[in-house]
DNA sequence: ATGTTC
């Protein structure tokens, strides 16, 4: 694969064979080390009927389902553009959600194993069901589905400052519970409020760094405070939906006349009933993605509340796994997109008119989860944001599970992580050793590139005090 | 990511 360098943190590659656009790859060529693959991926994307721009990669780009996980596409909707449910993930709407606590990290210090019990207990997490709150039967599923954020908030489990700090005010509109099958409700209704595993995680964090005081207090955080970082999707439901909806378009796609480099790239034009089918069911599991983050907020709460008497403000929520229907102007033309977003961030500059009124002014926040032991970053969009103003999402994975765990025993990745001052409730032993931080990218790295390439800007960094996972 | 291979 031939990778041109353009500027510092930017590899193009020149459109060849079926390739409508280029491609466009924002790394170092330390992060690109065994990339191959996942180039291959950004190639066959840009083939996609529709593509306007670029098929882009993150600095964090890794091998995906169809798409590499850290890619980010549009496709014109007006011009027979795609939509593909291998654009999104199987974990729709998996995204990060911080929250500051009204306290330091010393302050905390004596009570914080008091608060990792109780966080321990209350946070259903691990493969299979579990959940904080039980829907009253399949129409209450269905608020959850149609509401989001919104519906909890609106059932007591929050409060107001919650849906302002949510991407989309807690709620994607056009949700279409038709659209989710009876076994993707019946995998939903077991799991409402739970973290999954892999590498979701619920960690309590400190604020080790300042970037940019100002963006900063704005956003609501400073030097040395509590905050809590929560990482999850929308559990079994996502995962179902993007089965059921992958099927019906590798079916329907022959009938559009659409041939693709991948089966796992199935899709069908975003104004097709198909593509319409599946943006519907995708926008039922974003709610349920978001509403499942609030419900471990309102948990979490309980918890700070009980232990150390504090009070946790949201910062942000937002997705890095989505395809949204946003206006861009590409080649001097407004054009309506779908822009998929698959482990990449929506980073929206500052005065962007969707962001909240008191920060608008500085972007939007960007919530990076870093992995297990290392840091965490805030970030803001910026002006000139390229990829359709998208950033990275995290490390990115560059060990198979199975290698990592032949690494070090999960015991041993405990009393490593204890003695670094970090105390970890796991739920498996044998999963915490798949997530050790040898088989990711080093964070620090894919945020200095993401900057680096002018995608956005850091604000602070964060350094766990207490983690608890699958 | 995932009732971790319908």
């Amino acid at each position: 694969m031939e990778l041109v360098e353009e500027r510092p943190f930017r590899f193009r590659i020149e459109p060849h064979g079926d390739m409508r656009v280029p491609g466009v790859v924002f790394a170092s060529r330390e992060l690109l080390e065994d990339a191959e693959q996942s180039l291959r991926q950004v190639v066959n994307v840009a083939t996609l009927p529709g593509i306007v721009g670029a098929s882009y990669a993150m600095p964090d780009v890794h091998w995906g389902y169809g798409f590499p996980i850290g890619g980010v596409a549009a496709t014109a909707v007006d011009e027979g553009g795609v939509v593909s449910p291998g654009g999104v993930g199987f974990d729709i709407s998996c995204g990060v959600r911080l929250l500051a606590a009204d306290c330091a990290g010393r302050e905390i210090e004596r009570a914080l194993p008091a608060v990792m019990d109780g966080l321990g207990q209350v946070i259903p997490r691990g493969a299979g069901p579990g959940g904080v709150w039980k829907p009253s039967g399949r129409s209450e599923l269905e608020r959850i589905l149609r509401g989001g954020s919104r519906y909890a908030v609106e059932q007591g489990h929050g409060e107001e400052r919650d849906l302002t700090r949510c991407e989309d005010g807690g709620t994607v509109a056009d949700a279409d519970v038709a659209q989710v099958s009876g076994r993707a409700q019946e995998r939903g209704l077991g799991q409402v409020g739970s973290l999954g595993s892999a590498n979701h995680f619920l960690e309590v964090q400190q604020v080790a760094e300042v970037y940019d005081e100002t963006v900063a207090a704005a956003f609501g955080v400073a030097l040395g405070q509590v905050c809590v970082m929560v990482h999850c999707g929308s559990r079994g439901l996502g995962h179902q939906i993007c089965t059921d909806h992958v099927r019906a378009m590798d079916w329907a796609m022959a009938r559009y006349g659409i041939t693709v480099p991948d089966r796992q790239l199935a899709c069908t034009p975003v104004d097709s009933p198909e593509g319409r089918d599946y943006l519907g069911a995708m926008a039922a599991a974003a709610n349920y993605g978001r509403a499942n983050r609030q419900l471990l907020s309102d948990a979490t709460r309980r918890i700070f509340r009980r232990e150390v008497g504090a009070r946790l403000s949201l910062v942000y929520d937002v997705s890095h796994n989505l395809a949204k229907i946003e206006t861009h102007v590409v080649d001097g033309t407004r054009r309506r997109l779908c822009v998929h977003r698959k482990g990449a961030t929506r980073a929206f500059p500052p005065g962007h008119p969707e962001l909240p009124n008191d920060i608008r002014e500085f972007g939007q926040p960007v919530l990076i989860p870093g992995t297990m032991g290392t840091a965490s970053y805030l970030l803001t969009g910026v002006t000139g944001g390229d990829a359709f103003f998208s950033t990275c999402h995290g490390a990115g994975r560059v060990m198979s599970r199975h290698a990592a765990a032949r690494t070090i025993t999960g015991k041993d990745l405990r009393t490593r992580l204890e003695r670094d001052g970090i105390a970890v409730r796991p739920k498996s032993l044998r999963s915490l050793a798949e997530e050790t931080p040898e088989a990711y990218k080093d964070v620090d790295a894919v945020v200095a590139a993401s900057e680096g390439a002018g995608l956005c800007r850091t604000v602070a960094r964060l350094v766990p005090l207490g983690v608890v996972k699958g």
